[in-house]
DNA sequence: CGTATCATTCAAAGCGCTTTGAAAATTTAA
DNA sequence: TTAAATTTTCAAAGCGCTTTGAATGATACG
């Protein structure tokens, strides 16, 4: 069923229905009702092609994934922050598309996507220091929002993110009130802007209580369990193990929990963790009590903000750069506790 | 930069333009070649709109998200399938479109989705015993493939599985070897088609060796941490508590591990847990040896799979049904051993 | 040299929709 | 009653591409 033949049945132009369906004033109410009952009734449904073609929109938003980092997708983050988009443009009625894009052109990629017609605006997510993709996209002048924020990137651009720098220096601060001198950090990957504001504000509260960090203590690779679980048995084995471990994320955390099960050590009593926690559907950090002391920020949430930043962006192209920054909450479980002296 | 520009810059006809992009062979080598360079160098990218109305095909998969099971694109089981997929989409030159649907109008929504021209097929996740699903895309005409399979449907449909049945009886026969009699179940919800198999699979186990099934010990949820981490602290509070765990997925496995070691119990001696291991790129069952003695099956390369199997439809919607049926590997770890005299 | 054959190229129609500018039908004003 | 204004409908152009059917130029054959 398409517009000629509902047309047709109707004895009407094609134009009429067209403008009927559409609301436009400049009809008939009479007419509109019979046109929508028909509509209804043949269940048409007008080809999104066609229509984009005629009116230059998709209603849909692209995410682009690199080809080479294969954890991007699969990233438990990732799910929740899409999840959370997905709901904002369901509501404004947008689909969302993902491609996937080999790194050594990405600049074509969202090139492609764009002038291809395929989207009308991009989500850009995981920027990293310095992100290439930024200029990029600002030069091909798509609506775009990164979820994160590019140190080093120059150019005005749509952001939201979460205060990491702000987070990770209060959770560190916290661990030194306790008592902590000898505080690891078992980071993401720090090309990644996030992990690098993290690192930033940790070493920000130990210069500020006057410590000097420890290489040995620093750690820095893709957030996952076993990482978490390896870093930790490894640090646990120096001469001069940490007191207090702040993991980047719940993922890695739980595969400290592992470690220090392993070694036999109680965390809150014998070592204290500080995780941060993006609110995982799957990985909740406990229910009433937290599992793990945590910085805390709802990532889907965040998803669902970055959308609604998008789709304004698209509506407005004009309007000045807009940003989003995120407090994390510091919420305390049990799994920190007053440094407890070497036996 | 469209084909008409190009073809005028050119100086030949959007035909010949268009002929030799597309690989046609009625087309002088010389002028083919020179078409190339000059599409490369004014970055010409044929609209993929255009393309698709002119063609009627579309290139893009799509994945509807039913809005009230806030969890399907949040699971990071779905993220890892999907990442699979991608990987295939990638490859054929296919993009992914995802769609939220409210689940009052499902049949609506992917007779809008195809029909609207907007996909060339269909992706059907985590289908329940008796989908209502599958004979509506089945009655649309619509290419799709199923992940997982409907226990009730009917009408043919192409679909890839895991044995679930078979993985989980073996599972379960595996405990019993070991001696164990009181075998609990922390299934996933058993309205999916995947979990009621793994049920059946436990208990054709069970009948097999003549033991009779303890409602108490039958247990079924969405499968997060905690879900499994609070229903074995319910589990083990019982008067005749199980021996021997059997988790329906990783992630509550992980919840039912920080359970076990609340209570000071050690997994392998104390008591045995099996879990399913979907390979979460995040969440990997340990290293060489696993953590957790587990039924193993890549939902990842399962993605792959049904995105290669539902492209081959695509091509050919005229083949007789396809399905494929994926054994899981049992791994054995050190979470499970011979059952112990209870003290 | 004239005709048949092949290799290239082209103009134009069509995919299904929106939208412009004009025409018909109706109402209002003079 | 007629002209002007308004409401409602329409035909046709256009979005950017593919593809059909015809035309052109080059080559081969008798």
């Amino acid at each position: 069923m398409n517009l000629k033949k509902l047309s047709e049945i109707l004895g009407l132009s094609q134009t009429t229905v067209s403008r009927a369906l559409n609301g436009y004033p400049e009809v008939n109410e009479e007419t509109r009702i019979r046109v929508q009952a028909a509509a209804a009734k043949h269940g048409y449904r007008p080809n999104s092609r066609a229509k984009g073609l005629a009116t230059g929109r998709s209603l849909v938003i692209g995410h682009v994934i690199p080809t080479s980092s294969q954890h991007e997708m699969v990233n438990p983050i990732f799910g929740d922050f899409v999840a959370g988009a997905a709901r904002a443009y369901a509501q404004h009625n947008y689909d969302m598309m993902f491609t996937h894009a080999p790194d050594t052109s990405i600049e074509e990629s969202y090139r492609s996507l764009f002038n291809r017609g395929v989207v009308d605006g991009i989500v850009l997510q995981g920027p990293k220091v310095n992100e290439p993709r930024i200029p990029v996209l600002s030069r091909l002048g798509v609506p775009f929002i990164v979820h994160g924020r590019s140190t080093g990137t120059q150019v005005p651009y749509d952001w939201i993110d979460v205060n990491n720098q702000r987070s990770f220096e209060r959770a560190t601060q916290f661990l030194i009130d306790l008592g902590h001198r000898r505080i690891a950090l078992i980071n993401g990957l720090e090309e990644m802007d996030f992990a690098w504001r993290r690192r930033n504000g940790y070493l920000t509260a130990l210069k500020k209580a006057e410590l000097t960090p420890d290489p040995a203590l620093l750690r820095s690779a893709e957030m996952t369990e076993i990482y978490g679980y390896q870093t930790a048995c490894d640090i646990l084995k120096l001469d001069d193990p940490p007191t207090a471990i702040l993991a980047s994320s719940i993922i890695s955390a739980i595969g400290v929990r592992r470690a220090l099960e392993e070694s036999g050590l109680k965390m809150g009593r014998d070592i204290s963790v500080i995780a941060h926690d993006d609110e995982l559907s799957y990985m909740r950090n406990g229910q009433d009590v937290p599992i793990f002391t945590a910085t805390r920020s709802s990532v889907r949430h965040a998803g669902e903000l970055a959308a609604e930043m998008l789709i304004e962006r698209i509506n407005a192209p004009d309007d000045p750069p807009k940003s989003c920054l995120l407090e994390a909450e510091l919420v305390v479980g049990n799994s920190t506790g007053p440094v407890r002296q070497r036996s």
